[in-house]
DNA sequence: CTATAATATGTAGCGTACTACATGTATCAC
DNA sequence: GTGATACATGTAGTACGCTACATATTATAG
């Protein structure tokens, strides 16, 4: 008999398996699913100029975590960060060789990411789900703003 | 315009957002979520004889990740942890005093953590955000068997 | 009974999230 | 132009997940 568990706890869950699931597949490029995260975004931005400030703002972390993730990266070759020449707050963060050969194998599997979270669900139903997850979204998101005591 | 965001990315969001507004909430009582849960847990069972691998296992965690919070918990006077004299490998888990004032103040917020997912959701929709929510769990659970390649 | 295996716990080290504080650059007020 | 302010990035330290390896105790095979 399985004990009733709360609903952050089910969200808990979810999100420690899917990212152990992400991991080992992403484990023989050598990335992690945070710093694919990062990778994807870049490759989306297709050589635009991209700051640590739009990953932050793109990824909705905060900077000393992006930055972590950024000299990760680039100790492993896939990222250098330059000072931007028009303002030298920024940085921007560039591409290497290396990773967009790692691009072409990740276009092979694709969808890998959701797959593994929709198997067994139907279209209407992950229409359903991700329809709720976006409602609770904005409910947290204001709510850190309602409940300040 | 917002952007199409992967499912994993949406319940990755709302973990992280649940998390930090749990933890602001529970900051007064000097615990986090983690440690919340494992005290929730010693208080459902009562007083009965509670091992750190009972821990590890209704909260589906890794051991040192265990090991961790109740040394935490431990450097905060929450709990102390004594070998098992019938089988010197077990420790048993205990809550002290200041544990037990704490549940009480506790108690009267009891509903705070799934009340904040909840909010603005319909009776219905928890139930079938829960039911699919489980169903995802179980793939989960099921594909790292499935898939190792 | 003793050697081996299984089990529970412990330690070291890593990745990713955070806050708080520090630094450097650009902007704005005057 | 200079001082204050805002802004992007950096550093230190903490919590919490993990894996891999180590230790101690119990159970099991022979």
């Amino acid at each position: 008999m399985k004990q009733e568990r709360y609903l952050g706890f089910q969200f808990k869950q979810i999100n420690d398996k899917f990212k152990e699931s992400i991991n080992s597949k992403l484990n023989k490029y050598d990335i992690t699913f945070s710093q694919f995260s990062v990778l994807h975004y870049l490759f989306s931005k297709n050589g635009t100029q991209v700051t640590q400030k739009d990953i932050e703002e793109f990824l909705e972390l905060k900077h000393p975590t992006v930055i972590g993730i950024l000299k990760r990266l680039e100790h492993k070759g896939f990222v250098h960060c330059i000072i931007n020449s028009e303002d030298k707050r920024y940085r921007n963060v560039l591409l290497t060789e290396k990773a967009l050969t790692l691009k072409k194998d990740l276009d092979q599997n694709k969808e890998m990411l959701d797959d593994i979270l929709k198997k067994g669900l139907s279209d209407d139903e992950i229409q359903q789900l991700k329809s709720l997850l976006d409602r609770i979204i904005e409910n947290l998101s204001n709510y850190n703003y309602d409940d300040i005591e």
